[in-house]
DNA sequence: GATAGTTTGTGAACTAATTCACAAGCCCTC
DNA sequence: GAGGGCTTGTGAATTAGTTCACAAACTATC
């Protein structure tokens, strides 16, 4: 299959995301343009990121709404169940763990480790704080797919080291730094402190 | 001045933490190959996107570390404090509220709110959480340039409105929702459903 | 102060992503 | 079952973003 753009993929999630909505309204099919408007892009471009993968839609009428949602979970790689276990007990790991959307959209969360002895054996958010040094021989079990790394910038190489020995080849990175992987293990970054200076540079710069 | 590419805003960003990192090494050059190597781009990229904002450079030599990072946070806007407001007393607010790293680059959090009567009034992260309603008249005195909307899906609709009423030009939008606002007000969306959507396509999709 | 060795800054070339524009296909009505 | 009214799917055109490649400019050495 031709390579996909991130960007493509973005738009994919936003797609379904509305179309859950759409569902939920009772709504049974929809055109392009609907879908459009309400991503903030153009109805040819989301032509374009589902001619990708395949004609989904009836000339003339538009998209079935389940079946498009169906389409994009399969496209998304959503049927299974992802086995995900967070790095860091901390505020960002413990708002990823409660929010009931991920485990309705197949993220499982099963694990949780941290560096710091104080929270490890603890209960947090039903799980219990393990050893990072666990997190090789655990796999084997649980096997993870995905790890979210939520610690603080001087640790995460180590951890991510960890992760990688673990052989889990999926990351979403949460700290302030480019972590190095080895090609076949993708990581998403949010940079907080990114997205607010972006923001701060648009302040700034308005109008010019 | 010519329109800036949000990606090469996002790069801006990186290079600064570079430079920051480099700057408590010590050292006091550095060039663009440098640079590029350590975001994973390339010397050209860096240089271009330098270039966009004038000639920092010496030919032959690099970049000085401490003059760059000086014309990077001039050009970010890191130069004045930005007031930021956090709008939902959770566990995602508070892992911004805490971070040192925001308060080091300008981003002051002067207020908090939500729309839960049994948070409003209580202290939160050295803070007291105020009622939504309150945030038109308090933006008058705090004078807030930033909020950070992280509500429920649901609230987030009327916590927006709110938000623009209060005059407020800049929104970190971490609801997985899509804001609708008049184009003089930036938003940047953190959505960690559709994050984790993207490994799950690229662990679905890996090989071909 | 000439030469060798670097590295920048930037047009030109290239690649990727988006938008245009329209034939093809479907529904509905008469 | 023919015609009108939509909306898709997709090549072509356009626009945006990245990489190439090299002259210009600087340092260091002799």
């Amino acid at each position: 299959m031709k390579r996909i753009a991130e960007s493509t993929v973005r738009r994919l999630s936003l797609y379904l995301s509305f179309l859950e909505g759409i569902e939920r309204q009772g709504l049974t099919t929809i055109s392009s343009d609907e879908l459009a408007q309400m991503g903030g892009t153009t109805s040819a471009q989301v032509r374009k990121d589902l001619s990708l993968f395949g004609s989904f839609g009836k000339r003339g009428l538009g998209y079935s709404v389940p079946e498009l949602s169906r389409k994009l979970r399969e496209i998304l790689g959503l049927g299974k169940e992802w086995r995900v276990c967070i790095i860091g007990a901390g505020k960002i790991g413990a708002a990823l763990a409660r929010y009931r959307g991920f485990a309705e959209r197949g993220f499982q969360v099963t694990g949780v480790y941290d560096v710091d002895d104080a929270k490890i054996g603890k209960k947090w958010e039903n799980l219990n704080v393990r050893a990072i040094a666990d997190l090789e021989k655990d796999s084997a079990k649980h096997a993870y797919d995905i790890a979210v790394v939520a610690t603080p910038a001087e640790n995460t190489p180590a951890v991510v080291k960890q992760v990688l020995r673990a052989g889990i080849k999926a990351i979403l990175n949460f700290a302030p730094i480019q972590l190095a992987v080895p090609a076949d293990v993708t990581v998403r970054n949010v940079n907080m402190a990114m997205e607010l200076e972006g923001l701060s540079f648009a302040l700034s710069n308005r109008g010019d």
